[in-house]
DNA sequence: TCATTCGCTCAACAGGCGTTGACTCAACGA
DNA sequence: TCGTTGAGTCAACGCCTGTTGAGCGAATGA
């Protein structure tokens, strides 16, 4: 199957790199339950033992297939807080990386997905609620983060035919008043009915 | 087990409900694939034979127990669609069916209930749309929905701290700006930076 | 050159899964 | 009263799962 010539810690390197593209691929697209490590090693063109040599564990395999690179960032406005929500959901829309998909798809039935999502989305929450000027700003940021949540969900998971071939410019645009009325301070008041 | 002069026919339908109510908890806990048969039938204390001599299938059972009564609704003003939507959302906070937060639960690792999931969400883009205002008001619907849908998951099965706890009326007072944006024709131009 | 390392495969294990068929026994209808 | 029905159980099936230990053969370093 493979490159005579290739010294063995590239070819280790290589293969680890297939198998945990192929986990990221098949946790992405079916889940972690159904991502079955037999699958996963027949994708990546391997035996089924070598993943678990390599990883331990499916545990551990998909913890590193689905980390998710927490993306730092400085002290924002509130506007540049909803350009910023709205820049990552698009990421050229479809681009999304496939560790990101793969923790989104298991976040509901893996307790382990669940809770990775939980801090991701708690850290998004903690820089966001620092860039809103209301006193309920960290339920404000919750709002903001489980609504891109959701626009995600639909779109890129349960494939919507509505939201299907929908640019991101035209989403981000349509969301965007939304969004500013959860990061601006509320002054009007408000009826119920 | 029990009672001894009831007839047949009555503790049929009360052993057939003592088991969807188990799966109902089951499914919206864990999902589909970890909820297994005999997991189910222990909790409803019956045999997992019986569970299949009456559902015939662990996907028939699924489909009868995340079985979601859709809501026929008249024709509604933009803003009683938003005022619907949130009412909805709250439902007693906490309160919502488990039948629905089964299927909420399994809709991104098990296919049939994706389109379930696909079929629910599409017939409320479909009455939502029909209220709003505006050329692409289908698009507007897809993500009123998709909000609400990621609010949904945000607090009922991700359980985010930050929504933990919180009223109902306190989200859906904080929400309601960011739905009616949606729902009012956009008239003012928009800047991207 | 030769012993060693190590990437990788093979065959198998134990356990859990959905599902089935034979069975028990109380409720039923005549 | 007695045969029939049907609710419910029991033990087992075949399959698939994650995981393991023994082994093969090429790259490695002395």
């Amino acid at each position: 199957m493979g490159e005579r010539g290739v010294p063995r810690a590239e070819r280790r390197r290589r293969t680890e790199e297939k198998i945990l593209g192929a986990a990221r691929t098949l946790f992405a697209e079916v889940g972690f339950e159904r991502a079955t490590i037999r699958a996963i090693a027949r994708a990546a063109g391997v035996d089924p033992a070598l993943v678990m040599q390599y990883f331990g564990t499916k545990q551990e395999l998909f913890q590193q297939a689905a980390r998710v690179t927490p993306v730092a960032d400085g002290e924002l406005t509130a506007e540049e807080v909803v350009e910023h929500v709205l820049a990552s959901l698009s990421v050229k829309m479809g681009e999304v990386p496939q560790g990101s998909l793969a923790m989104m798809r298991s976040m509901l039935t893996h307790p382990e997905a669940a809770a990775s999502a939980r801090q991701v989305l708690g850290e998004q929450i903690d820089r966001l609620a620092a860039a809103i000027p209301a006193e309920d700003a960290r339920l404000r940021a919750a709002l903001l983060t489980t609504i891109m949540l959701g626009v995600a969900v639909g779109h890129q998971l349960l494939e919507l035919d509505e939201l299907r071939g929908v640019s991101s410019d035209e989403i981000a645009r349509l969301l965007r008043p939304s969004l500013r009325a959860l990061t601006a301070e509320q002054v009007a008041g408000d009826r119920t009915g």
